[in-house]
DNA sequence: TTGATAAATGTAACTCTATAACATATCAAC
DNA sequence: GTTGATATGTTATAGAGTTACATTTATCAA
């Protein structure tokens, strides 16, 4: 079910693959990876959380790298866009694909104890959401699968999971 | 499959039914349906589409019934709360329920041109999401689902629809 | 290599969404 | 009727996101 982030896992190599993938797409789409929206999704990486967008610029500005809120709104909306980083709408927050570069539907397990957030694939046309759009002439383009829960590390007890 | 939104339909019956049954579940559970609770459902009853909290409080202000944030994000609680209206996330809106009193896990088909909003039924607990919260050990206890595109009316060419 | 155009950044001000905190009033039940 | 819980009124503030406009940097064609 290719589902990433709940289980430990050598961090600094997953950054470096994600980072790596991400400079090859922008390569050979002639997107313009620049310095800040780089920085932002290392820090995305880095952190491995849903973070809030002034989190974000909170960092950001201890390096001077801008101070104000469209800053770093303009490099997740890149991100997002280009499907490197995802929006999580229950929580205001954003967070970097575990997988860039491959088109696809992201839902999110979301842990309400730890915040924790892990990324599995919807398929949104099939199912049920998809029967009913089908049945309404609806026309799905784009769809948020976002659930909450407990990730298995706070379900054994522990009263708030690393 | 049980969407209701985008079709026409008897909107005052559509509303004294909802009503009528929010006032029975309100008996049975004990719960105080009081004036601004109801004011805001009947707001949204009559409205029938998704409202963000602002666009509420300034009916109740003109109304008398209160003026400042908490009033209506208080209502809006308790409605979504006992499963009388639901949060659409995507939009930071709120839309009344339309089974009221029914335990069930919406899911929502909005309108990117219009901005209708249908409600269908989910079950996150089948499907992809459920397999993938299985395979990892998430207990899923709430979902977000919400896809987004075209109605059946805004898709037959209309500009904007009603 | 330069000049035109488009894309990206810097910055200020502002709007919209939501909550904290605390005082007051109303309800429910003994 | 007094008490404890629930609901409301109000002030202030925090958090999320956008508009607008000036400036800079990249891209590309002549």
């Amino acid at each position: 079910m290719d589902t990433i982030g709940f289980e430990k896992h050598d961090h600094a190599s997953c950054m470096r693959a994600a980072l790596a993938a991400v400079e090859v797409y922008c390569a050979a789409h002639k997107l313009q990876f620049t310095p800040v929206r780089r920085r932002v999704l290392e820090i995305l990486l880095a952190r491995h959380r849903a973070m809030g967008a002034y989190e974000i610029l909170d960092t950001l500005r201890d390096e001077g790298l801008g101070s104000q809120p469209p800053v770093a709104y303009r490099a997740l909306d890149f991100l997002v866009n280009h499907g490197f980083a995802h929006k999580i709408e229950r929580l205001n927050a954003f967070i970097a694909c575990t997988h860039p570069g491959q088109d696809h539907t992201p839902a999110f397990l979301i842990c309400r104890n730890c915040d924790a957030v892990a990324e599995a694939h919807a398929e949104p046309s099939r199912g049920m959401l998809g029967r009913a759009a089908v049945d309404t002439g609806f026309s799905i383009e784009q769809a948020v699968v976002e659930a909450l829960g407990l990730c298995p590390n706070c379900r054994k007890g522990a009263p708030a999971c690393a």
